[in-house]
RNA sequence: GGCGGCAUAGCCAAGUGGCUAAGGCAGCGGUCUGCAAAACCGUUAUUCUCCGGUUCGAGUCCGGAUGCCGCCUCCA
């Protein structure tokens, strides 16, 4: 089996090969530190957690950088309107911050290397000179501009030449420029903003030049994979590659990999749209794996579109993970040996069962192989989540070593799933309570009258007062507390 | 205006030219259950927006139409 990728700058998927054996560089654009996260940029970070997660499972040893933009018009604004007394860097470090708290609560493992890009005004500097040098920019004011027409490839990444840019061109008129698409490398600074100096005087230096530098100086000059939001590739990861390639005359990544959309109602959500909804206020009506999962069961390329709708639904499909890993851990273990059972001895539907089990671990992964397809990879899941309720609702099921033997693969199979996804990582009783807390929270209800009522009703149902027990489920009823009797007692939950 | 993407059941969503078009949610029928819930079993697209073409064979490839969306301006 092997990994394919689908290669943005080649339109196809290509099976990949790391430039190092059993090593993997990755570099992804990361935000710009101006504002509170929202969903977009919650599902870059997992779908890019998630090809992380996957290549290390796949024992890679993976070098994943992903820069922070501190340094950029929106954040010098922000510190103006703020009239913030340390300028830019308080901005910055407040919503790095922010960005760090909602990773982590999504289970988004940090990367290895965070850069942050006043860390790299040198290394900024010297690369623009190298392309001063090489003829392929010019300085005019102290400005310094990327003459795009002296670079063959442009346009390569994106599909588009320069002719055809030029007849949709939609640029600012800056008669600085010798061609209206080049890019500035570098700004002279504008009275209040920032500056550093610089051979071409007092300045700071444009959006794309960043990550050329960044990605250079922590993975080389060529890498494996270079990621990000789809709306990046034109002009930010174009503008890296001419940067780049330019200066270094090497391919800058092997695999380009972007990221689709989040949209609302059909829409792209954007800050100008003014339709985002934040990971935080998300984070206050879904548990985090909701989250992921709902991310997950579609494909990373195409756009996906948050409603409340859909997200209450994944979290019905992660109820019913949770529920069947609930059952698999409520099954009396005790003292009970099955160290003793081999696979090989098994026979009849426990035999069975772990069949078929190896047989969805292995479409799983060749699912994820497949350009990352968590979408089908998760529908294999539900099969087994299925494959073991059945298991364990079938009259024949009793509590022996035989039993517990698949009841323990069971349980390696949604971990190592889990570790890959990033699900499945929560305690089952702490999941549905977490779920429960929340909304009693939000409806003011005394959980203590609830379980005393409760408790009620079990001591009826012991007697085999029925009628008792029906007038407590149905006083429970009315303030929306559903019961469930199950063989380890009755749990509850709010509708 | 230039470039590109998408269109699959009531909804969400996979689908790599060839066995019966994954999976989830909702619905319906059943098993189980004191009732209920969960779970399980069965069922729900003779067909993949429409029209042509290539092929022994197309949801999948090619051309066209329609509709929706994105990039070309900061954006994940």
């Amino acid at each position: 089996m092997s990994l394919k990728i689908y290669n943005t700058r080649t339109k196809k998927k290509e099976t990949f090969k790391p430039l190092r054996a059993g090593g993997v560089g990755i570099y992804v654009c990361g935000i710009t530190a101006y504002d509170i996260c929202h969903a977009g940029h919650a599902r870059s970070a997992v779908v890019f957690d998630v090809i992380k997660k996957y290549l290390q499972y796949r024992s890679y040893e993976v070098t994943y950088v992903k820069n922070f933009t501190d340094l950029d018009d929106k954040i010098i604004k922000k510190a103006i309107s703020e009239g913030v007394s340390r300028g830019i860097s308080e901005i910055a470090d407040r919503y790095i911050r922010t960005y760090n708290e909602d990773m982590d609560a999504l289970g988004v493992d940090r990367p290895t290397i965070s850069p942050r890009a006043t860390e790299h005004i040198d290394g900024m500097i010297s690369l623009i000179n190298t392309l001063l040098q090489k003829g392929l920019a010019y300085v005019v004011d102290g400005d310094v501009y990327y003459a795009v027409e002296k670079w063959k490839d442009y346009g390569k990444l994106s599909g588009r030449t320069l002719e055809d840019l030029m007849a949709g061109a939609r640029v600012e008129v800056n008669e600085k420029k010798r061609n209206p698409l080049d890019f500035a490398l570098w700004k002279a600074s504008k009275e209040g903003e920032p500056w550093w100096d610089s051979p071409w005087g007092r300045g700071r230096p444009g959006w794309h030049i960043e990550c050329s530098v960044m990605s250079q100086r922590f993975l080389g000059d060529t890498f494996d994979i270079h990621g990000g939001g789809e709306d990046l590739i034109f002009p930010h990861h174009e503008n890296e590659i001419a940067q780049s390639e330019g200066a270094s005359g090497k391919p800058l990544a092997n695999f380009w990999i972007h990221n689709g959309f989040v949209r609302i109602k059909g829409e792209k959500m954007s800050k100008s749209l003014g339709n985002t909804f934040t990971i935080k206020d998300m984070l206050k009506n879904y548990h985090p794996e909701v989250l992921r999962l709902f991310m997950l069961t579609s494909h990373y390329r195409g756009p996906l579109d948050f409603s409340d709708d859909s997200l209450d639904e994944a979290r019905l499909g992660m109820d019913r993970f949770y529920a069947t890993l609930k059952n698999i851990r409520d099954v009396p273990a005790s003292e009970m040996d099955y160290s003793q059972i081999f696979l090989e001895k098994l026979q009849g539907r426990h035999r069975e069962v772990c069949d078929r089990l190896a047989v969805l671990s292995e479409k799983f992964l060749e699912a994820m192989d497949d350009d990352f397809n968590t979408a089908r990879a998760i529908g294999y899941t539900f099969d087994a989540a299925r494959l073991i309720n059945g298991y364990m609702t079938d009259e024949q099921f009793t509590v022996c070593p035989e039993t517990l033997f698949v009841l323990h693969r069971a349980k390696i199979y949604f971990e190592e799933v889990g570790r890959i996804l990033g699900l499945f990582l929560d305690e089952p009783d702490n999941y549905f309570c977490r779920a429960r807390d929340r909304k009693v929270g939000e409806s003011g209800l005394d959980v203590k009258e609830i379980e005393c009522l409760i408790k009620e009703r079990v001591a009826a149902r012991e007697a085999k007062d029925w009628e008792k027990a029906d007038e407590i489920r149905r006083l429970l009823a009315e303030k929306r507390v559903s019961l469930k009797d199950t063989p380890a007692g009755t749990t509850w939950e709010i509708e």
